[in-house]
DNA sequence: GCTAAAGGAGAATGTTATTCTTGTCTCGAC
DNA sequence: GTCGAGACAAGAATAACATTCTCCTTTAGC
């Protein structure tokens, strides 16, 4: 594999030097990095859609081309970005919420509650939890979703065995339980607002958090 | 709207004549139909995806790009005309299972599980009922969806509606329940079959079903 | 048989992502 | 202070598709 026998000692001050020389460089690239993610969150926000162009991005960031692949395999990377950045902070957003309340139970509906309401296409902008490249992604590379759902899972998880532990319910296995409330909120979320040709309004937050309140103690 | 005023009289044996000249041709267009969509579904197995090119579709029904576009508005109505058929055939098949058992509640299980179960990514084949197709789809056009769920979801109503009936369960509003439960066996089924880099196995059918009979019953 | 619509073959167009080319600039090494 | 390497800008080139268009040929109904 890595048989490079003319590289007789390894010069431990020629690495410094390189670290050093590395590390500004470093910098810069997440600078730039950054920058194509904040264009790319603009436009997603004024378009509605993740269809901007690649080009669009690198103007609006004043890059080039060039640099934009040199940072990302592609869009789909720098959309993946994007979607395990605002998983992550839906999750912070999540915890947050969830501290004001005291019990445990009350705690988790808040959660149910507020994530459903992040996963609900928005009037305006694209819901970032939602929108059409998550949807593919996750009939694409499902796995890349499973670790991009992961802090909220693990939010729920926490929520789920608080609640087993005060008594207020069981659940035997708390992480199987909170990924069915957790993708049941998400997913139901995106059926509503539709202006529902026939049948009636679409189902609330409420009924949602009572359909996984009932899921979560077992059937009973 | 439709003022024609050069329109006097109805000429009503030119309908008939018209329609008895027409028949034919809709047969005719309905067999090229068909033999697109037999020629799509084929690919979409082959490749597991519905990346397939128009011009692959055009090839291998024997047709031409022309024709294509004559009969479809393009790839989308393609798409969303196999969609809307798989579900609608997935009803069909529930319907059938369903109807072995005779308590109303074991006939609901048998239809979350197989829902969920035609939901699963095959292992070979794409499952028919969520391509990337469908999940793009439901981000872009959630009306859409919802039609197609219809069959599906009047399955699903009906069977909960039965259990209430006969006091297995409790449901205040069945159709917003059932659609709960539908789209809860539907979606849960997208996120199994991945490796799992951390944490344990994904849920079983089992489990979701005994989620979704919670779910049913209210909180409790 | 005649005519109009339908169909076939494939070229033309337009949009995007992605890669490649060329010249410029910056930054640390010496 | 200058040199050289790598990062970068600008944008041309490429490639893959969907969609449309053109020019004929076939066909079905009269």
């Amino acid at each position: 594999m890595n048989a490079v026998p003319a590289e007789p000692a390894p010069p431990a001050w020629r690495q410094r030097a390189v670290e050093r020389s590395t590390r500004a460089a470093k910098l810069r690239a997440e600078q730039r990095i950054q920058r194509f993610l904040d264009a790319a969150q603009e436009l997603i926000a004024e378009k509605g859609t993740t269809d901007f162009t690649v080009q669009e991005v690198v103007e609006r960031s004043k890059q080039s081309l060039r640099s934009f692949y040199q940072h990302f395999d592609g869009k789909h990377e720098l959309l993946l970005a994007l979607f395990e950045d605002a998983l992550a902070k839906s999750a912070a957003e999540i915890r947050e919420a969830t501290s004001a309340a005291k019990k445990p139970l009350e705690r988790l509906r808040i959660a149910v509650e507020l994530l459903y309401k992040q996963s609900q296409p928005r009037p305006g902008k694209q819901s970032p939890l939602f929108t059409d490249f998550a949807m593919q992604l996750l009939a694409a590379h499902p796995a890349q979703v499973a670790t991009a759902h992961m802090p909220l899972l693990d939010v729920f998880t926490e929520l789920v065995e608080k609640a087993v532990e005060s008594g207020d319910t069981r659940a035997a296995k708390p992480r199987r339980v909170a990924s069915l409330v957790m993708q049941t909120a998400m997913f139901t979320a995106q059926t509503t607002g539709v202006p529902a040709e026939s049948h009636a309004t679409a189902v609330t937050a409420e009924e949602v958090w009572e359909f996984c309140l009932g899921g979560i103690s077992g059937g009973s």
